[in-house]
DNA sequence: ATCTTACGATACGGCTCGTAGCGTAAGTCA
DNA sequence: TGACTTACGCTACGAGCCGTATCGTAAGAT
């Protein structure tokens, strides 16, 4: 796999690169985890088969960056002047991202995987889960600023609260969208901000 | 796969049935999902592969039941007598299945596939997600004899609130056990439950 | 005793895997 | 310009799993 430093030869090709990731998406939407092989992603991308070994150990990291690639282009957080707003906001585009085939088939199986790989487990905690995770902490940068919560006192009790509301976050949307297999609407987007923000009381309150 | 009714012929072996479930779950253990193979699973419970075939029509299949036969022995509610305490119960009993590796390596693997497959996604809900819900369920009937929470008005509204009840618990701790991949102890439990029953402030208000 | 079904064993074609070896292409560096 | 280094496409390989079919035998039901 490694491509490391010190160049000298013929470059690895870029348009090669971005190819084999596009293909891998689509295969990933048409065909699924399961059924996806490399040598059907060598065949789409028009390469030989040998390349993709070159560059990728296996199908698993493959996919990993084939997803993290979509999470660049999709994850932002929009300023939406309130922390309601922006839990929603989140949310919303978390949602949009479980809907695509491609997504939906590969996240839970790389998640799935890397329960036994702990090379793995590294690949797609830098690539896909730190980078949802930013947006939560940018958040509750926003919410202080306004006012909206206490600003940080204990530093260590600041990184346990965070990795408990990521986990609630994005955790409950995809055993919504995956699991349940209900939609993340606007609608139930609203009733679990409330929750968050407000606890099970809150929400038996108001319909 | 069909063993239907009116049965005349020689009945299918139930020690086989129950051996083969036990090896789908030790080679689970051993190899993980993807290494998963259904020759390696007829071997090590000294059947023909073809017997496996004949009882289940693939791998996923052949998990998921062999999965929810986990289930049955494990997931329990104690009544502890207050809502707090049964939602942290429920909580490190799920953990606690989820520290097996079976589980760890199997369930996000079977969801991820039955985001493809309706059938397998029907028997997923049937065998597993199903069986979870109903503590929910049973945990909030208890809390509204007690008066923790003010008794049922509409039931659609009642449906969806006990939904997103159990997205949020079952999607939290199973995010927290295999995608940040840190321990679902008591005083995780302990905070976790805060944020349910008080939402974000109040767990930012103690420790 | 007969009938029906499950079982074990074996064999098949088809596919994927991961690796190796080859000649060629595309750059870098003197 | 020419030597060097690396990537590339192609082909081939042994191994393994897949899912199905076939066959003779075993185990219960009637």
């Amino acid at each position: 796999m490694p491509p490391p430093a010190g160049r000298t030869g013929r470059p690895r090709s870029a348009e090669a690169h971005s190819a084999i990731l596009r293909a891998t998406r689509t295969a990933l939407a048409e065909l699924g985890w399961s059924r996806l092989s490399m040598s059907d992603v060598a065949a789409r991308a028009g390469v030989a088969r040998t390349t993709l070994y070159r560059r990728w150990p296996g199908k698993n990291e493959l996919v990993v960056d084939a997803v993290a690639a979509l999470l660049d282009e999709q994850l932002e957080l929009p300023d939406s002047g309130s922390l309601a707003g922006d839990i929603e906001g989140v949310v919303l585009r978390f949602a949009q991202l479980l809907e695509r085939p491609e997504t939906r088939s590969a996240l839970m199986a790389v998640v799935a995987e890397s329960t036994r790989d702990p090379a793995l487990r590294e690949r797609v905690t830098a690539a896909i889960v730190d980078r949802q995770k930013a947006l939560v902490l940018r958040g509750r940068e926003r919410a202080r600023a306004r006012g909206e919560l206490p600003p940080e006192t204990d530093e260590a009790a600041s990184a346990r609260e965070s990795d408990l509301v990521f986990d609630v976050i994005a955790g409950t949307v995809v055993h919504r969208a995956l699991v349940s297999g209900e939609p993340v609407d606007a609608e139930w987007a609203r009733r679990f901000t409330r929750m968050v923000l407000g606890g099970l009381p809150a929400l038996t309150a108001e319909g």
